[in-house]
RNA sequence: GGAGAGAUGGCAGAGCGGUCGAAUGCGGCGGUCUUGAAAACCGUUGACCUUCACGGGUCCGGGGGUUCGAAUCCCUCUCUCUCCGCCA
């Protein structure tokens, strides 16, 4: 969440800033302010109170140590006044303080000055594109019918056992899983990730800290018996690892890297857009975080794009950057690039990845925070992005590389999977 | 799942219901010494809210209670450890 002290500072450019979200924030800011200003009051009231009753008890120490009965029993009585009135202060700033967190958390955070505005998808600025578009051939087939034609991907059987969108991965089709994790895998490691294996279910305070709690509550699958949350992607374990942790400055830059099964409800998606790997349910994904000093998270964020670029070229898969505009961007993040490679049957961008600096949004929520030289605390930086999810890139493999004899298998890729033709 | 023990500052680890935000050690920071470093010695070192400041308040796993007063007593939840059971 956006920092108290931000939004009481900077009223207008937050105001200013959040409309590029297309949110119109004038009043919640407002109720906000004057919240903030009632709890402080609130707060005042009660610690005056507080304060007299301290005094008090420490007296009537001093009465009883000294013999004076009557006058540690007239103490008392006042004492037990302020117990009463400050139960009641108490229990108002409570209220106060809810209702402003209430409100606070309703603030997406605020976009980077880059971030176009815009209203949806649309309106994302194209930044990069490199890579040959492949022409394929008049009878090329989508990755839905190839997997079909190949035996390497059963969706039927999926629905049969579990339903829609959890297909089984068979045979070379497994085997490309495999290899397309461990390739990832290894390539964060040759970057300097340190790798995780995450636990696949989170809590409820895991789910608020990185901002999928409370308002996207209904995308998790939970498990309700339990409490627990399936995660729609490991940014959630990794990122909650440093949940109320106090870093010091040279901790940065920390490199986390973790593949993950992800859950996704997808509520409300249907259509051709969900066709075959094109949106699932359960999918794999390697994700990479990182925590990072608020002066150089931005340089990251740059290094973490280039990593996935990488990715892609030794994928020989075309591809294009876009800048989320304002309008298509995620409640927590502050800048986020979407990757997208083209799916050649399909004749589509897919996207594969996104890349997003959430500034200090998860760390407020999260309490991670560090001491700078002066000793100061503040609160750190969080940045992560997908390196790489794999349906889709399973889906573009598939389609682009598609000739007479197979699936060729790219380059870099074969000897993870040891064959280099899917037949 | 059953029985028991525990949870204290960055870490380790003390702590009779009042003067404990908390001994001590380690670590960190500053200094003396040294060409430099180590060692030794001296000093310093929690977080949060509030205040221009002085100051005030909160925090000893979370929540609730007893008491004029709780790290210390009671209840409850969570987690950790030991033993038993079950099990990949």
């Amino acid at each position: 969440m956006l920092e108290l002290q931000t939004i009481r500072e900077n009223r207008a450019f937050v105001i200013e800033r959040l409309a590029v979200k297309n949110v119109e924030a004038t009043a919640v800011v407002d109720e906000i302010i004057a919240l903030d200003q009632e709890r402080r009051n609130r707060q005042k009231e009660l610690d005056d109170v507080l304060a007299r009753s301290n005094q008090l008890a420490k007296e009537i120490g001093q009465y009883f140590k000294s013999g004076q009965r009557d006058k540690a029993e007239e103490a008392k009585k006042e004492t037990t006044e302020l117990k009463v009135k400050s139960k009641m202060l108490a229990e108002d700033l409570d209220q106060v303080v809810e209702q402003l967190n209430s409100r606070l958390v309703e603030l997406p955070n605020l976009p980077h000055a880059s971030v176009p505005s815009g209203k949806s998808a649309e309106d994302n600025e194209k930044v990069h594109e490199e890579g040959v578009i492949p022409t394929l051939a008049e009878n090329a087939i989508p990755h839905w019918e190839l997997a079909d034609k190949y035996q390497i991907i059963d969706f039927n059987l999926g629905s049969k056992v579990t339903g829609a969108g959890f297909p089984f991965y068979r045979g070379k089709g497994a085997r490309l899983q495999r290899a397309l994790i461990n390739f990832f895998l290894d390539e964060a490691l040759d970057a300097g990730y340190l790798e995780y294996q995450p636990p696949l279910l989170i809590n409820e305070d895991s789910g608020f800290g990185t901002g999928q709690l409370p308002d996207k509550e209904g995308q998790m699958y939970y498990a309700g018996e339990d409490k627990l949350y399936l995660i729609p992607t490991a940014e959630v374990p990794i990122t909650n690892i440093y949940r109320n942790v106090l870093l010091s400055e040279s901790d940065f830059p920390i490199k986390n890297v973790a593949y993950s099964n992800c859950f996704r409800r997808e509520a409300g998606s249907y259509g051709k857009d969900v066709r075959g790997l094109n949106r699932l349910h359960q999918f794999d994904k390697v994700e990479i975080v990182q925590i990072q000093h608020p002066d150089r998270s931005y340089e990251t964020l740059e290094q973490m794009k280039e990593h996935v670029a990488g990715l892609l070229r030794k994928l020989e898969l075309p591809f294009r950057i876009l800048r989320l505009c304002g309008g298509d961007m995620s409640f927590t993040s502050a800048l986020t690039f979407d990757f997208e490679v083209y799916s050649a049957a399909q004749k589509r961008w897919l996207e594969v990845s996104s890349v997003s600096n959430f500034e200090s949004y998860q760390s407020n929520r999260m309490k991670l925070r560090f001491k700078d030289e002066l000793g100061k605390t503040r609160l750190a930086h969080t940045l992560n992005g997908s390196a790489l999810a794999l349906p889709r890139i399973v889906a573009a493999l598939l389609e682009n590389n598609q000739t007479e004899a197979g699936i060729r298998i790219p380059k870099a890729l074969q000897r993870y999977t040891g064959f280099e033709l899917i037949d």
